[in-house]
DNA sequence: TCAAAAATGATATGTTGTATCTTAACACGC
DNA sequence: GCGTGTTAAGATACAACATATCATTTTTGA
């Protein structure tokens, strides 16, 4: 279905291409950033700013207040370190940061895990309708509720 | 872009078409249900049920429950007599009820306001890349954040 | 070293959604 | 009409998600 190539990171690797990615825009690479990246990375399934709060807050042995992480989690959407998913209210880590698409992310109402997928041609058109109706600053926001082939 | 004709029912008619369509399920239209369908439909852009529930409660000159109000929704929904807004955490009344399809809605992030649209071809192939990944009970969810033309 | 700017923390509050139990309305056989 | 089971709606409490505001800490750089 992926219409071009691209890297699909993983561990330290991940978190290293996240790092430069934020650094290119000139954004800095904290210990509470690479913390809640990190953490966040580590989940299997989109996670919530709360559980990521919980998470990291155990971890370091230190409160991270919910806003502090969705001011990071804003940051990191924006400059496509990480993206939400809508019909979850979650997030989920960009396995690929740098290479910029709209993602599809197929979820799965029974065990909750989101599998993303590439299609640039149906986002290319999802696009081209919002464009024909005079939008402009298109975010397409394309994802499938349903129940997984493991739930199956 | 439609790929196939269907009635915009609006005003009394729209009721109308609601109740016939509930009914045909074997479920009641109540007053309460038909204030909240009445209440929705009303509404210009996606309406949140604590919207609805506030409006009702005064129309009515009687508290209705958020938790009723979901209830309600939920069977709206269900019926295809109204649509979630899955990036808005908000509800639109259908305009076509009985007419069931994928609708993809276009949201301005600066009035709020909704967009409606079909296409069935696009949402066919939303719903392909999912069953080749093994997806079944498929919903999709295919909105468009932005801009609106009037906004711009 | 000092001041400005950026990042994070603390706290409060607003918004959205669900769970549980109670009460009211309705349907239907008797 | 009367009892009984079923469906709809109300009351209440609380959980989950999100933002607003102001204070504190850390970083930066003259
Ligand atoms: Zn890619
Ligand atoms: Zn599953
Ligand atoms: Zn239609
Ligand atoms: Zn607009």
């Amino acid at each position: 279905m992926g219409q071009h190539d691209h890297h699909e990171h993983h561990g330290d690797s991940l978190a290293d291409a996240a790092q430069a990615n934020l650094e290119k825009s000139g954004e800095k690479w904290t210990d509470t950033r690479a913390a809640i990246f990190d953490t966040l990375a580590g989940f299997s399934r989109p996670a919530s700013a709360y559980d990521i709060a919980d998470l990291v807050s155990t971890a370091r042995g230190k409160r991270v207040a919910p806003n502090s992480v969705y001011r990071i989690l804003d940051l990191f959407v924006a400059n496509n370190l990480a993206m939400r998913v809508e019909s979850a209210n979650a997030y989920l880590a960009n396995s690929h940061p740098g290479c910029e698409h709209d993602c599809i992310f197929l979820v799965c109402d029974t065990c909750g895990e989101a599998t993303h997928v590439d299609d640039d041609s149906l986002s290319q058109q999802v696009r081209k309708v919002a464009t024909s109706e005079g939008f402009k600053s298109i975010r397409p926001v394309i994802e499938v509720r349903g129940i997984c082939q493991k739930c199956n």
